[in-house]
DNA sequence: GTAACTTGTTACCTTTTGGTAACTATAATC
DNA sequence: GATTATAGTTACCAAAAGGTAACAAGTTAC
């Protein structure tokens, strides 16, 4: 038996005890990933994103009904988990821009999974 | 602007505001499937019934520190999400089978693209 | 000097998720 | 009749996630 501590951030941490290292170690990356686009406004930040460099006002107004204290928890946790990066332009009013780091465009094969098995569930559950 | 309420189960509601219809859309499919399959314990339940059908306690043992309370839980929620089958035997004592449906099959390939990026995720940034 | 615009923060509260420990029902075995 | 094995359930608690409303700092325009 094997224990296994993982954090995938400060805050996160994950405990798995299995019999089988190389099945733990895949779950424990699936885990991971689930982990890091998970949460209700993550999803939304992150495509909006995709349509290019964003301010923190253009996210909240594309989000609607965001607040702007889930909006920064949620931008600060994507920074650190390196798929945005926050850069600062001393204009007046100060303007801060988002953008996707090749990491967070790396998750696109896995969007479009998500969204094709997504409206295959709505398909066969959901809409009936 | 438009307002689209879905629900994937009794219990939960998403509501989306968005000034694009297409791309609401697209949203709501896509936090289904993280809806569906995200929480502690339901990547490992799915993991351990894609190799083969098992019973509770052998899922209980797979698992490992699952209480029978989580186990019971998650169960139901994948059988109402129609990804598994709930198949009682009359034998003594009474015995209790789990499968994967087919649509619980058809998630294999969005499995193993979580896979896949939570593995480039922690060479990018767990590792480091 | 007051209002407006930017990007946030803070304190407080509610809801959701997960955990613990004890218990249940049924039947077979000792 | 007590123990074992099956598959759960129940009541209660703790932690995490999310929501609301008010405030803050810096600069410009009126």
């Amino acid at each position: 038996m094997v224990t296994i501590i993982i954090s995938v951030n400060d805050n996160f941490q994950l405990f798995f005890e299995m019999k089988n290292k190389t099945c733990s170690y895949k779950l424990m990356a699936s885990r991971d990933a689930l982990t890091v686009i998970q949460g209700k406004w993550r999803l939304p930040i992150i495509i909006s994103l995709t349509y290019g460099a964003k301010r923190f006002g253009e996210i909240k107004n594309d989000i609607e009904d965001i607040s702007p204290k889930m909006l920064s928890q949620e931008l600060k946790e994507l920074e650190h988990n390196k798929l945005i990066t926050r850069n600062i332009y001393d204009s007046m009013p100060v303007t801060v821009e988002y953008t996707l780091t090749p990491l967070g465009k790396s998750l696109k094969k896995l969007l479009d999974e998500l969204l094709d098995w997504g409206l295959h569930f709505r398909k066969e559950v959901v809409g009936k």
